[in-house]
DNA sequence: AGCCAGGCAGAGA
DNA sequence: TCTCTGCATGGC
């Protein structure tokens, strides 16, 4: 079998930037490791990424224009030491920086990403990765890519819109299905305009999406964090939440709305920042727990 | 074998 | 405002 190869390379210099911890921090959830790189779709291009030396090397099978849709996504343009300088300057802080520095956020597409956290709600990444593998594979577009019959888009919101509840539930996804479907008619109906919400202040925007069913607190602040690029924001999730407790108020058990109120001032204008080098912190300790737990006993 | 997962909605106090 | 519960599914 024929597999095509990749015809347009981008070189982008860059500094501090981790493409792994990135690329696999639960921000987005279809990248996949490939030949020491990566490979995912962004909208319609398929495209493998590499990290070499002081600059991030990119692989697509279509002609790729001006690649502002690749550095716009992958935020090469960013100073991460912007990012950081606005950071309190804490213990905490400075160890979950010091564990992963070099990640970024990425600024995804809006639909894709409210599409994926919508499912997202109480699954673990590996398997929100295995739903939305699996609803790409059924109902998103061919494109050229890495394989000979070409890859899976992210489905459009309109070709979801037209499924039954059974044939998302098909894909895995539990009683998500009833929101994701809800949530692709009323975008695709043109009831929620997710273009426009760039232009929105924050809480209007916010409102707007908590207007979907399933779409709470957390749910949003990740879409206006991820794809909107509102960095002050915020979300708390239980990993987040227990990062907060056990560093920030150790036994000390706090609502989650008051635990998001101190959050939201105290990490500052890049709080969302923060919060993602927290969450992956937190992770990442707690599989290096699990994985080392025999050795533990020294 | 259970516990729990990048939550949310609805009900009840 | 806060707390509790049900909700599908499957990894570990």
């Amino acid at each position: 079998m024929m597999v095509p190869a990749p015809v347009f390379r981008g070189l982008f210099p860059v500094r501090d930037y981790d493409l792994d911890a990135t690329l696999d921090s639960g921000q987005a959830f279809r990248w996949v490791r490939s030949g020491g790189g990566w490979s995912g779709v962004l909208g319609r291009r398929a495209v493998r990424l590499w990290h070499r030396g002081d600059a991030l090397e990119a692989e697509v099978w279509e002609e790729p224009g001006d690649w502002r849709w690749l550095r716009e996504y992958l935020r090469v343009d960013e100073d991460l030491d912007d990012v950081l300088a606005a950071f309190p300057d804490d213990p905490p802080l400075r160890e979950a920086v010091g564990a992963c520095r070099g990640l970024r956020l990425l600024r995804q597409d809006p639909w894709e990403c409210l599409a994926s956290f919508i499912l997202s709600s109480t699954k673990q990444i590996v398997q929100i990765r295995q739903v939305i593998a699996l609803l790409c594979e059924r109902y998103g577009d061919l494109v050229p890519g890495w394989a000979a019959g070409g890859v899976r888009a992210f489905p459009h919101a309109d070709r979801l819109a037209g499924l039954s509840e059974a044939e998302l539930r098909a894909c895995r996804m539990g009683f998500r299905a009833r929101y994701l479907g809800e949530a692709a008619r009323r975008v695709a109906g043109g009831e929620l305009d997710l273009g426009g919400l760039h232009a929105l202040p924050l809480e209007v925007a916010r409102a707007a999406l908590e207007e979907l069913p399933g779409v709470g607190r957390k749910i949003a602040d990740c879409v206006l964090l991820f794809a909107y690029g509102h960095a002050s924001v915020f979300p708390v999730d239980v990993w987040v939440q227990r990062a907060l407790e056990e560093l920030y108020f150790p036994r000390r058990r706090l609502a989650p709305a008051r635990l998001r109120a101190f959050a939201e001032t105290y990490f500052g204008p890049r709080g969302g920042y923060a919060q993602q080098y927290l969450f992956h912190y937190m992770r990442g300790r707690a599989g290096r727990v699990a994985l080392g737990g025999v050795t533990v006993a020294e």
